[in-house]
DNA sequence: CCTAAATAGGACTTAACAAGTCGGAGTTCG
DNA sequence: CGAACTCCGACTTGTTAAGTCCTATTTAGG
């Protein structure tokens, strides 16, 4: 199956709600109950966002979240990695590092895989938060 | 993360040994030996495709496995769907039926993501077994 | 300066699903 | 018949995602 996580899900609904109100700073618990999210895995997600520094945020009685970028300049492909981490591989054998391809001897679907790759890292890469709000 | 599972893998990769050797009825067995992919998990995926009828099977002592197709028909659409069985979904909210995005109020990232689905779809779909050998 | 409301973040538990195993039945050929 | 092979469902295991819990820390406001 080909799925993204349910913490992209979460990211991607939460930072183009903060891209939505760009006045506003919002909180993370507004988000979840908006969007019936389960507030812990969400403050989460928006920590990570908040780390990689996609969003700011501010502690504190008035605090919250807002963008640190104009939605133009945030693409999918930065929500994703900043929240799954490690890089998209479609396949095993499209990781990099030891435990790569060598359990094949002979990796025969490595080089068509690796287009359908492409493609995907393509779309995820030229979509901006901009064109989803 | 946005991953095709073992399953597929091992489909790919067999169906594909398969379409090599056309001339052979090859045997599950020989598959699993030159990948090193797990005998009896090889032996499911096959007992699907054969299923679905992308792959004929031959019991008996001479038995194995051949194309039931040209290699142009069979596409790599039709090799993860005969083996995942239900369709690529790549969020929660594009899958059909009950359990889809009615548990979000407003599913604000729906359109978006189905254009990436769509390119990811048309990517598998356009692919045929005869590009891969 | 105390309190309420917010984020920060590690540790943990649970649930889901993929991966792999097992046992037995059916089929074909020599 | 018996060996070699496929077929198939049920079962166990392992991994990872999903979700929870608990305790800090920050900060505005009365």
């Amino acid at each position: 199956m080909v799925r993204l996580s349910k913490k992209v899900e979460y990211g991607l609904i939460a930072i183009r709600h903060i891209a939505a109100h760009p006045s506003d700073v919002v909180t993370a618990k507004e988000i979840a109950d908006k969007y019936q999210i389960p507030y812990e895995l969400l403050a989460k997600v928006l920590q990570r966002l908040s780390r990689e520094g996609l969003i700011t945020s501010q502690q504190g009685v008035r605090g919250g979240y807002s963008l640190t970028k104009n939605p133009n300049e945030i693409t999918v492909s930065m929500i994703i990695n900043a929240i799954e981490g490690n890089s998209l591989a479609i396949a095993q054998c499209m990781t990099e590092g030891p435990e790569s391809c060598d359990v094949f001897n002979v990796c025969t679907i490595k080089s068509p895989l690796s287009k359908v790759q492409a493609n995907i890292e393509n779309a995820f890469d030229t979509m901006t938060l901009a064109q989803i709000v």
